[in-house]
DNA sequence: TCGTGTGAACGAATTCACAGCG
DNA sequence: CGCTGTGAATTCGTTCACACGA
């Protein structure tokens, strides 16, 4: 049922559909029309039935979406409906702040392995983890069976953390580190920029008459 | 010369070729080719080429693009060729993150006040800055000169932070909470959506058959 | 009637391909 | 010759508009 190819553009919105339902959830809502998810995410109500409608047919016309049908689909579209075990590697500012974000854990991903090159930080414990040397990687990854890697190590060593997650077995790779990593083709990358997202304001503000798309 | 309209992802590669140009400077490359540039990037030669062209001509047939030259002509087209004073919303371990990041302060962005509501946090100094009271923050970020805005709170209290925020004058907001801001249309938003990058993962490797454009 | 599902039309972004210049 | 700059061609994503079913 799901399509030969999507746009990652199109995935993403999923999420936000899922989002918008667990709220109109919550407000009792037991339907929802194309229009009201359109106006909670800021789409057109012709791409959300767009998008839904490359996965099947889930609404009733003249009706509307069950809302909580819809999300249990979604959830399943998106690969939700499991717990997903996520290695970490950069025991840092932002790999504290992640780890510790409750939207994650609220969405099944459990991060069963920390890792760090510091030997202050080694030996720390975080909730449950404790943080390993990165030297350990590959052989904990394996042994936690660890379907995702997240990366927040400096641009340094972020190539070496990926090869390291890679080896360990992950599938898929979140990278903050500011630096393209190579990955084989099998395994999906994922790259967040923070200062790419500054710098495309600051682009904005420099040309107030530009549109931006 | 910038065009009347332009899409995001060409600024968001503006910021990559940047990057890309500063490593090549630093490895004593006084030239560089759009194929150069894109393979370092991972986008196609005749796109670098088209990027650039939209702002002018900056290379020399025959030879490629002077790397110090295009690297500053690309800073002024970002606006990183002055510094960009910012205010953070959230003192939470994320607003920590960003506040520590070195890279915002290698582009030249400066957080120059802090907010929060908890008043265990309030008064706290951090670096240079001390944790100031939300309820001081459209006056404090008129008197600091901020021009954008970093919102780090719950999602709960998103909204109520950009409104303050826009208030006290910022031109452009940088959105970590995971909703749906309003702001007036003068005012810039982009959105950072850590459970969303997760889940683009997480359908991925739940669909290794479906190919992600 | 209301709102979905979808082929057709449109528009935007990327890639092609080559003329032109160093 | 090598590589840029760019119109033309193409691909891709979004929006339109309406037939259809509840």
């Amino acid at each position: 049922m799901p399509p030969r190819k999507i746009s990652d553009s199109a995935v993403r919105r999923l999420s936000l559909y899922a989002r918008a339902l667990a709220d109109y959830q919550d407000a009792g809502r037991s339907t929802v029309s194309s229009v009201d998810l359109a106006e909670r995410g800021g789409m057109t109500p012709a791409q959300v039935r767009k998008d839904l409608s490359l996965f099947g047919s889930f609404g009733k016309r003249g009706l509307g979406y069950a809302t909580g049908d819809l999300k249990r689909h979604i959830e399943e579209i998106l690969g939700l409906d499991r717990s997903w075990r996520v290695a970490l590697v950069g025991a840092g500012r932002l790999g504290a702040a992640l780890f510790q974000y409750d939207g994650f854990r609220r969405q099944g991903f459990e991060i069963v392995a920390v890792f760090d090159v510091d030997p202050e930080k080694i030996g720390r414990v975080w909730g449950e983890v404790t943080i390993e040397d990165v030297d350990e990687l590959e052989q904990v990854v394996r042994r936690e069976k660890a379907m995702m890697g997240i990366v927040t190590t400096p641009a340094a060593s972020a190539q070496e953390a990926a090869e390291a997650l890679v080896e360990g077995g992950v599938e898929g790779i979140l990278n903050f580190a500011p630096r393209k990593l190579s990955v084989p083709e099998r395994v999906t990358l994922r790259n967040v920029n923070l200062t790419i997202e500054l710098e495309s304001l600051t682009f904005a503000l420099t040309h107030h008459d530009v549109e931006i798309t």
